[in-house]
DNA sequence: AAAAGGCGTTGATCTGTGTCAATCGCGGCC
DNA sequence: GGCCGCGATTGACACAGATCAACGCCTTTT
């Protein structure tokens, strides 16, 4: 309800301030972990750019000479197979980073999902900036090891899991990711459609869409609207996304 | 050709020599990034410890008191689902880190493929050099990038490849690592066996024999033996990897 | 307010891969 | 050298999810 200034909560280099020391985002990504003065070294070489909703970040097999900090929106991250095929193999919110899985040139494309604001580094200088502020690139190979643990875990879904167990997974996921932000547990905010999602579930829409009004009949689930879903049941969903058996159709023959 | 001692390549802390000195995988891992003082540094905390295969390096779930630098052998790493799908997220080889994608808890199981040798660490310690050592910090940090573009790879695999494709990326990836070994580009020698090439595709042992079958039917590759591969056309195995539509069998209509 | 377009849902059918079941064949062991 | 056993292969059939198709709903445009 408060009308905050979070409009204002990007590293605009206005001159005597840190930039930093309003951002929203600080809290939730590397720069988190940085004192006064190494913050200040870091807003030095940030770039303060906005994105319009479908516009690019970056692109697949353009040259890397940027990374990024989204500090707010959302972001699709996908790579494509020749015939247009399209695993989109993550999504960004306020806090994460952009470049870690970088060589010379970039493996994925990133597009803003809705309107996006990002910090903005040029790599060369970042990387020199990691090599004074240790503190930093701690706090980046950490981030590295949690994105590598959960792409390991998205491979496990991809992998081996059911539509619907997959579903489950990403709903839990992204209330957990949400809850962060907003506080609330037991409701999810989707800023993707239902074709993204199936994208990065490995799945297609029409069964994204079947298996939702499956969860919305059991009760498991409600939609507030196409975006907005409450989780009923939790414990259920979790078991679902663990690949527990469920109380076979609530009721069935318990042995022979 | 030449009979190296290659057999005394583990890191044994004889007095006065550096352990890591005469180490076969130093040039392929972390270590690599060191000057001499690091390396002894290193070697210093480097426990040499061997693995029989089908032995556990790790297991899920278990506290996190470790890290390993394979020195050699595979490994596989995988992640279980309560009922017993698997999912094998990744195969190890000598230079390769094991223990980056890993909180407080292990997220996976790691088991020796064959006999294997590594450099085992205390976390903490390790964590200690890190803080002294930069250049180690880094070379983990660019080990980690390249471990997540893998892992996204992965997830293209697994979301979006056909039978054909996954088994065709799968057999030039591994030619590649094995090529960094032994210098041979168009043969491939597999540690694994099919039922955890398939759990590595996300598929089961019967798809990944039909698909072997065909390959070699159509001349593509041909076996050696059960664990060895020829790539007779490594063009054509390119293609299907990538996706490609492939010369519709071989000389069919061109169009319409 | 009517038209139009896009996204989502639902239904019917198809298919790639999984499942179940023999059989094969290499490698180890006596 | 012959037997044994496990992993690999091959075949028949089943099924989860893809594909193809129609329709509904909501939002935008004029």
């Amino acid at each position: 309800m408060s009308l905050t200034d979070s409009h204002h909560l990007a590293c605009v280099n206005v001159d005597g301030i840190s930039p930093c020391a309003t951002c929203g985002a600080r809290a939730l990504s590397v720069c988190g972990s940085l004192a006064e003065d190494g913050l200040r070294r870091l807003a030095a070489l940030a770039d303060d750019v906005a994105f319009n909703p479908g516009e690019a970040l970056v692109r697949e097999g353009d040259t890397a000479h940027h990374l990024f900090n989204i500090t707010a929106g959302s972001v699709r991250v996908y790579k494509l197979l020749p015939d247009g095929r399209r695993q989109i193999v993550g999504f960004l919110y306020a806090g994460d980073f952009l470049g870690l899985a970088t060589g010379d040139h970039y493996a994925f494309t990133a597009e803003a999902l809705e309107p996006v604001k990002v910090c903005k580094f040029r790599k060369v200088e970042y990387r020199r900036l990691l090599h004074d502020l240790p503190d930093l690139e701690s706090a980046l190979l950490e981030r590295a090891s949690h994105e590598l643990a959960a792409a390991q875990e998205q491979m496990l879904l991809l992998g081996r899991k059911t539509a619907q167990e997959r579903f489950a997974s990403f709903l839990l996921d992204t209330a957990r990711r949400c809850a962060r932000a907003d506080g609330e547990a037991d409701r999810v905010h989707l800023t993707m459609t239902r074709a993204e999602i199936a994208d990065y579930l490995g799945l297609t829409t029409e069964t994204v869409s079947r298996v939702t009004s499956r969860l919305k009949t059991t009760g498991v689930i409600r939609l507030l609207s196409l975006s907005d879903i409450a989780i009923l049941r939790p414990a259920v969903l979790q078991d679902m996304a663990q690949g527990n058996p469920g109380q076979a159709r609530s009721g069935g023959s318990t042995a022979g």
